[in-house]
DNA sequence: GTCTATAGAAGGATAGAC
DNA sequence: GTCTATCCTTCTATAGAC
């Protein structure tokens, strides 16, 4: 705010978001306290309060952060391991995977889970939550646009991303909800299906299809998904 | 509970859940108040707390009262009006379709609001709200067998009845965020292209496409999700 | 800018009369 | 079984010293 804010002043704020937001994370945000929020980032209350009007304008500032996390925390790790535009689709699928496993499946996208539970009572809320959303569709249809030329002429990208995205939040929410990845991993080899379909109807068939395949497949008998 | 219950006992205790069912339903678990509950009930803490042995304890009576009300209010009134078993399975989908326009975008499924707020934290009600998961699978798995001499062989139902669990929720928590029917009514014509695609490879092609497909789209330039 | 202390409201749950 | 009254905790937020 202040135009020469020292080190300390940053360094304070962003605690307090990185804090929080690990905490609604794991948590949700009704059923995470400001104390808690205080215990864990080692402060007191008047650092919060001087920082954010509210505990609201705190989620804010978190739901923020997100927006900026997209690149470095979703996209970047993925696209440097991975060329190929649309296994780059399911490299991001195969994180939020990761998340689920790591946390034991109390964990998935952090945008869906305060989603559903902020999206009625908090307004402000809701529209980040949106933006964070439209972030990841838009990062998502560009992504495939780099592999158009493999795919059927006329496909449209934003409405795929959409639809991805979509898949995924269900099937995050499922994972969560069985405390399994199956459904999880379900989704991922449906849309997999799809996704075989559609690059082997594409106009230009010279590319081949990419040998990564059967990389992310569990080892469950869920061959017999076809069409 | 004791043998010779007044009908007025089951009246209270019915009450209490159908009024706490709305108050989640609207606003989510922890954002409801014992109060809140008692006051649009008309009734006293000593009520409650005669029946049931906390706010959580009356949670999972509502969840069971959910797996109770699949039949009534899912899948009877669309049975009764829809004849043709994979149409009855858009009739489903359309169902959740109505809730969100009747709400403003603000309810769609009961269950998977509750889903994400508290798998992490009940694990009583988590368990409550898989078998919710799981009923609804069946039941759709059930009817889409029905149809399975137009579909191709070799699919797996219940894969499949996964798959638009899966997409449903997904749609559902876009619709809210954005509070928009967009995302739903997209998500919905993904899977209408995906059945049509699947019909025309069935393996009995005698039975004709029914001509309700028109039915729900939306007047919106979505045409172009071809495949 | 950060601290301690605390206000003031709302939360879930209980006690005991009827 | 239902009532009223209330306990105790937790919550967000504030006041004022440093």
């Amino acid at each position: 705010m202040c135009h020469f804010s020292r080190n300390t002043t940053q360094d304070t704020r962003d605690r307090l978001i990185e804090t929080a937001r690990q905490l609604f994370l794991k948590k949700g945000y009704t059923a995470t306290g400001v104390a808690e929020i205080l215990q864990k980032a080692g402060l007191n209350a008047g650092s919060l309060y001087h920082f954010f009007a509210s505990k609201e304008d705190l989620l804010l500032a978190v739901l923020e952060r997100y927006k900026e996390l997209l690149g470095p925390l979703v996209l970047q790790p993925v696209y440097e391991r991975i060329s190929d535009s649309v296994e780059r689709v399911f490299g991001i699928l195969d994180g939020y995977r990761g998340m689920l496993l790591e946390t034991d499946h109390e964990q998935g996208c952090p945008i869906g889970n305060l989603a559903l539970e902020l999206s009625t009572t908090h307004p402000a809320a809701r529209k980040v939550i949106a933006e964070n959303f439209t972030g990841w569709r838009n990062a998502v249809a560009d992504g495939l646009r780099e592999a158009a030329g493999r795919l059927p002429a006329g496909l449209d990208m934003d409405q795929l991303a959409l639809f991805l995205l979509t898949l995924m939040e269900g099937a995050v929410m499922l994972a969560r909800a069985y405390r399994s990845i199956e459904p999880y991993d379900a989704a991922v080899a449906q849309l997999r299906d799809y996704f075989d379909r559609l690059l082997s109807n594409g106009t230009s068939r010279s590319t081949p299809r990419p040998a990564a395949r059967a990389n992310r497949q569990k080892k469950r008998g869920r061959r017999n998904v076809r069409v």
